[in-house]
DNA sequence: TTGTAGGCGTTATCAA
DNA sequence: TTGATAACGCCTACAA
């Protein structure tokens, strides 16, 4: 049986009222008194109950966020990085973190998300890989409940989002390449309908342009944000009769499968061939050489986003309400290499 | 404003006693009734309070899972898929996965469990990393909050658990290799106050003195369970003199670090040298050549630990309370290769 | 500075 | 078969 509050004020003999606000750190509350009740609150081990105070607060005291998971076994590494940052940021409050997997798009995503909101389970919501046309933004919108993304889009609904700026970082990544003396640049990209992919071609395509480099198409290839796919998609250039000496990737996973591919042919990488990523997973498990990518990590994004929902749950108000990041590029050995002009 | 039983109750006309049950599937409720107030919660899009509810059948209807995120930045597969399966399993439920990081043994980590126990914030909780002296076994045992784990430990108190056995399993690889023809068989383990750890490397001993090879302990080093780890690990061995043919790895990602590693230097692994995984990661990140494992998967085994809490909780009683499963192997191309005797 | 009392939205007991 | 009513544990306006 657990302690309420009322075996603390028994205990004490005082009334629940006054237990309650020296808790709560009302300054209507002697300080003795206080003292006490601090004390014996946590000699009893006692919590208030998260129901009850939910129940009378009006408030969930939860953030949650809908995995994504297409397959049983996603396992991109972004997720982590993303669950790592809403968690560390929320340890702060007492909010919790509730965490449910559904694949996108799917009728068990829709049930979860309408569940949650009817029955008030969460006081907030953080939308990850938002859709071109994304109904739970409508529907988020209309019963009222705080949201935020990791991006925008084309919905006439406006909602606040963080967001990489895709054109202007990876033409800045183009541009860094060139700078190192590469004209031969590589382009590996990811499934065609993403905004992402849209977003960061294009910016491949500025980068080239800025430098008057003629753009070559056998230059690029289509991977699909994966280790592997970055893997396949690299050796149709390794194998051109005029291969690049440098290959820009429309994320990290990609250029993780580049770098172990090149690394197979005996290409040394940073070296004989530069190899860049996006998305600035920091991340224990990679090995060296270090990958150029960019800042913000997800990690950060997934912190900042957090404050954002929080901020707009607690005050109603926040100021910067979307976020067009742009990107810093982070130079690490992977390009550190010269081109071969 | 929240739609509540009240008004449905209203609108049709009948007492919240009636709409309560009906929409329980009580059977003192008469059908038409019971149509009528279906009807009416879903056109009104009403769904319980989760909170009322709580307060009023003590219960949280939550599962707890921390993670253990020992920097900012973990992103061991080992993990998402672990989560992956939890979340999948819960669906079918309408329990909720509550999920918070926090660095193991922190005093963080600590307050986090007291919270979750005392505020009656979850009915269950999975416990991952088990420690060889865990001070949370003990804690949640006392509390009575039911709970499952992925390992046993020396506690003296019992709890379910499901768990790879450790020792035959890697005592299976080891005498796989030694059937490949291969003598000079190296470890990599992890740190060493884990429990897995400890059983792990007695099964690699096993497995050599099964076949009478004498324990050469220039062939172990120490990793940390991650791919840097094994990426490290592995270089002292492979500049050995007298450096092993067949490297047995106490988790997948350790040797992903060692393959990557061993290609590095040129060796061609399945053939020049050999490496085997622990842990079944089902990864569509991993690249070839395809990594010697053990099975169940982590996916399979978070699924089947989540049904086991349920059960527990739901019933009380559950048949098998530890469950110790001999792993069986998964031979793949990266142990394909012949040793050098 | 402290205590009394009402109600948050359910579910469960009891009576009609 | 249905309805009135009492908790569940907490917070807070109001009274003392």
């Amino acid at each position: 049986m657990p302690i309420t509050i009322h075996d603390v004020a028994k205990q004490l003999k005082l009334s629940i009222t006054t237990v309650s606000r020296a808790l709560d750190g009302y300054d209507d509350v002697s300080e003795e008194t206080r003292q006490r009740v601090i004390q014996a609150a946590r000699e009893m081990g006692y919590a208030p109950s998260r129901a009850a105070r939910q129940l009378r607060r009006q408030q969930a005291e939860a953030i949650g966020y809908i995995l994504p998971a297409s397959t049983p076994r996603f396992t991109d590494p972004y997720f982590s990085q993303f669950i790592a940052g809403l968690g560390d940021e929320i340890a702060g409050s007492n909010y919790d973190l509730v965490i449910s997997t559904a694949p996108p798009g799917d009728a068990a995503e829709e049930m979860l998300y309408r569940r949650w909101v009817h029955s008030r389970r969460v006081d907030g919501i953080v939308l990850a890989r938002i859709r071109k046309q994304d109904w739970r933004v409508r529907f988020l919108s209309e019963a009222g409940l705080p949201f935020v993304a990791t991006a925008h889009n084309h919905d006439p609904v406006d909602f606040p989002y963080i967001e990489l700026n895709g054109q202007s970082g990876m033409s800045a990544i183009v541009q860094h390449l060139i700078h190192q003396g590469h004209r031969k640049i590589a382009y590996i990209g990811a499934q065609e309908d993403l905004i992402l992919e849209a977003e960061r071609f294009a910016g491949y395509r500025m980068g080239l342009e800025a430098a008057r480099i003629v753009f070559r198409d056998d230059l690029v290839a289509a991977g699909d944000m994966t280790r592997r796919g970055g893997y396949h998609a690299v050796q149709t250039l390794l194998d051109l009769v005029d291969p690049p000496t440098a290959i820009a990737c429309v994320n990290d996973l990609t250029a993780e499968g580049v770098m172990r591919a090149a690394s197979e042919r005996g290409l040394r990488v940073g070296q004989d061939v530069a190899v860049t990523g996006f998305d600035g997973i920091d991340d224990p498990e990679v090995i060296e050489p270090a990958l150029t990518s960019c800042t913000p990590s997800v990690y950060e994004i997934a912190r900042r986003l957090m404050d954002m929902l929080m901020k707009q749950i607690k005050g109603g108000f926040i100021q910067e309400t979307s976020i067009l990041l742009t990107p810093e590029l982070n130079v690490r050995e992977s390009s550190a290499g010269k081109g071969s002009g």
